[in-house]
DNA sequence: GGCACCATACCGACCGGTTGGTATGGAAGT
DNA sequence: ACTTCCATACCAACCGGTCGGTATGGTGCC
């Protein structure tokens, strides 16, 4: 475990995230993340019994690097609770810029070709996606707390789907080769929480 | 092209929409494609000059198959618009059952896997997803035009929407491992089209 | 200091099963 | 005879994983 400049485990890591963000989890190859590394794969092996273990560790690592992206995020400032819940979908909203891969999410996408393969991977994906949404839900559940303590939802559910608009919306993203289809996805389920919200403010509706 | 009780080219297209549902692209082995099929690789190398020529012919295929299913649905027969995009939203929801090989969505699969590699499949898996989009799109114009003429929204972009949440929710039913997610936000899709038609009837908000 | 010993980290050649694709030939219809 | 369709046999490249070996550095003993 030294940690030099960049520790070699979580270069290749990081390698992964990379690779298998735009390549798929089946089509990388050890050796791509390894050249993407600098690496050898003696290096590799040394650090993962195999394929399937850096795919579980990789998910865990998506998990803690993301964790502390949004904990660093700016909409955690406002103090009203449904303040930060759009503020969130507005930050997720920011970051659909640059290159597909640079915005897309690994375990949405790696899930998708292990879910009946690998219990492991499939298991670490969830994790991660519920862990992401939980942190969503907290907000939620107090903004529903003081503005709609009686609607018909709950917090888990609607952290879920933002999840799930954003999951999908990636796949439009990568389908249509911009993110723009994204954006007005987006759109859509901000809108949804503000009418969630203040049903009787109609703006334009 | 002769049609016998079942087709080989057909037969290799419906066995590969199924086991690439289940495994992914990259991961299903032309010989599952065959061994599914109950044919040889002679016969498969016959129809499709590659693998990748295949996959371009499952995502045509697929969108034949769903556009026909889908015109079968009750949902057409209602006489007014916005009670034909609720009941194609009932209607995805009320498939939402089985295994999750058998009711997610083999394009948002495979565009995941190849929008990096293959132009070829990334654009035949777009023209599914945004044929099948188009065709929502239509009944959501027309209510549209009916209920809500002013509102700030495109018919286009709220059908793709309805694809998002869709393609979203088939992702976190893999990563759960049934389905109840999924109907979960399909729900709140549900609810989010009903407020923006009827902005002025809460219910319950 | 110098030495023996050992653990961690890393390298890259190599192995063997897998896999996309090819070659060839045969059966059946026309 | 010619085409269509499909099966068997086969090939060469690929790829996950192994293995022998090297480099580095820490620890304890003298």
């Amino acid at each position: 475990m030294n940690d030099s400049p960049a520790d070699s485990r979580t270069r290749l890591l990081d390698a992964a995230l990379k690779v298998i963000r735009t390549r798929g989890y089946s089509a990388t190859r050890i050796d791509d993340i390894c050249a993407e590394a600098a690496l050898s794969k003696g290096s590799f092996f040394h650090h993962f019994a195999s394929k399937e273990a850096l795919a579980v560790e990789a998910a865990r690592h998506w998990s803690a690097v993301t964790d502390a992206f949004f904990a660093a995020a700016p909409y955690h400032q406002s103090a009203d609770p449904l303040e930060r819940v759009l503020g969130y979908i507005d930050f997720r909203r920011s970051i659909l810029s640059g290159l597909v891969p640079e915005f897309t999410c690994l375990v949405g996408t790696m899930v998708q070709e292990t879910y009946d393969s690998s219990p492991a991977i499939r298991d670490a994906c969830e994790a991660s996606i519920s862990g992401h949404a939980a942190t969503v839900a907290r907000d939620i559940e107090l903004a529903r707390a003081k503005y709609a303590p009686n609607a018909p939802w709950t917090a888990e559910s609607l952290a879920l789907h933002t999840q799930a608009v954003l999951q999908g919306a990636f796949i439009l993203a990568k389908a249509r080769g911009n993110a723009r289809v994204a954006e007005e996805s987006v759109d859509h389920l901000k809108r949804y929480v503000e009418l969630l919200f203040h049903p009787t403010n109609p703006k334009e509706h």
